[in-house]
DNA sequence: ATATCTGTTATATAATATATATAACAAGTA
DNA sequence: TACTTGTTATATATATTATATAACAGATAT
């Protein structure tokens, strides 16, 4: 896998797990119905707990990105979660604290909407292959 | 002051009330040298403690925001943090995370920039006064 | 001078979150 | 039978978060 912990970050290991584990979803590195690492596999693949890993995965599960399967583990799932009240909410009041952040310090308007541009852009060309890098 | 905690919330106290310090400094609420409560009043009127008031302070005085005088308490900069290279590391790999998980559920790049337009014209719109609501 | 207000420092305590280690289990597969 | 899944349970260690209490230095107001 892709995965890159940074064990000096002070965000948890399960939440950069689980971060990677959506942008690689997004970026199509992940596949629809593709099958994941055991949380055997991939813990020692990173050099963490099983625990770990298996948290993660259930978060995932619980946000509606992966299946469990008892016997063949955790899978992309074919249907991605809504975007319900909740997600709303919690979408808005985080960019809300980002976006205020960014304000104060000078950015732009349009720096910032350049740059969440580009970021859309980047994934959606990731898409379906390596046909740009 | 116009802080609410929520104490149910997963999300530590001190941060929830850095992160509305901040809003309240974009929004204008909180003006360009204007004095805060001293750590005593704020935490009692949040009903919390002085010590974690004090963290916030600290933490934000660190960032830039603050400056903390030991006799006459603290007050908002006239000048605001710099956009250093950390900051904007960070706010990229922020953002990557966040509209990754937005695009997945379908949310597209026109909503997700007029979402942020929506919110940085609010916040420009409340400087200097209450012109609009 | 005294009382009162700042932030600061120190110490202690409790609860919770994070991460690991080890072991065992049920169920499916080779 | 051996091995793979995720799952469950138990235990332990460490760090984070939040609180409580007390005291201190320095400035200010009465």
């Amino acid at each position: 896998m892709f995965i890159k912990i940074d064990f000096e970050s002070d965000m948890p290991i399960y939440e950069q797990l689980r971060r990677q584990i959506i942008k690689g979803i997004a970026k199509g590195d992940l596949e629809k119905g593709e099958q994941l690492p055991s949380v055997r596999q991939l813990a020692e693949d990173i050099g963490i707990n099983l625990h770990t890993v298996n948290k993660t995965y259930n978060i995932l599960k619980e946000e509606g990105y992966l299946a469990i399967d008892r016997r063949k583990g955790a899978m992309v799932k074919d249907i991605m979660p809504m975007v319900d009240e909740e997600y709303i909410n919690n979408l808005y009041s985080e960019l809300e604290y980002i976006i205020a952040n960014s304000y104060c310090r000078g950015i732009s308007k349009e720096e910032f909407l350049k740059l969440c541009e580009d970021i859309y852009d980047r994934l959606e060309n990731k898409q379906g292959g390596e046909k740009y890098d």
